[in-house]
DNA sequence: CTAGTTGCAAAGAGTTTGCATGGCG
DNA sequence: CGCCATGCAAACTCTTTGCAACTAG
């Protein structure tokens, strides 16, 4: 099973090179112009998450899925920012992070799995712009 | 605007009653024995997500929106853990949290909305269930 | 009486599935 | 050549919307 067909090599150096962006899969279909169905794609996009290459998330809007390719490794502890204004989603690594989880985990019996998790709130620039509009 | 009517307020009621679930759309409209047609529990859940009464969750699922009673102040910084395994969602309330939303507003810019937020991982029993059967 | 609310059913959006065709190994 | 992968379209699920009937104030 499994085999390198075509469409799977597109789909996976299309994610692979857009790794710094969260792709639902209507861009994915439509970064491959077509050349791709987009059956294939969700197909594909399980595929990838079962094999752990690909991350899946939900946002907010509850609207569509996006994926990443899953570049970092898993002990990099790196959580994900999404702000409910611009929608533009953030990277954080900090160390302060491994110590929430580990603090999650010793004191109320709970393992985060930082790939999973998204913050979402308001980053600088939104924070910024609603100051200067209402208050 | 906004009459108060018998399904406006059964609706209400059954969030509250069950302030201490996430509940679907559908979980009310079967709660609620079709009592009130599934379009007018969407009406009403968004009318009351605008008012602040409800907040709605997205589940890692991605298939059905979550809602739930907001009967905790603002200032209560309470989040939610949901575990992957059994899907059973926890309530997170600790001073440490608070801690970590200051530190991300203060270093990395962006203010964290627990309301929004849910830390997905795994939660001590499935942790202790996952362990008795592979490892 | 008037305007917001309801219910039904149809429309939408995103995702999944069935089935015949196509292509990897 | 066998079997998995693909493409298309239909099916599905959850949610939203249009419209006529209804009802709170």
């Amino acid at each position: 099973m499994n085999y390198n067909t075509k469409q799977s090599m597109l789909i996976l150096e299309y994610i692979k090179a857009n790794a710094d962006r969260h792709l639902t899969a209507d861009e994915i279909s439509e970064g491959l112009k077509n050349l791709v169905g987009k059956a294939t794609v969700y197909r594909n996009l399980e595929r990838l998450c079962g094999s752990g290459t690909v991350r899946k998330y939900i946002l907010t809007d509850g609207k569509s899925a996006c994926y990443q390719y899953a570049d970092c490794e898993p002990h990099t502890r790196h959580f994900h920012l999404k702000c409910l204004e611009c929608g533009r989603l953030y990277h954080l690594e900090c160390e302060h992070l491994t110590e929430l989880d580990e603090h999650i985990r010793a004191n109320h019996g709970f393992s985060v799995d930082p790939s999973r998790t998204v913050f979402y709130g308001t980053c600088a620039e939104c924070m910024k712009a609603k100051e200067g509009k209402a208050q």
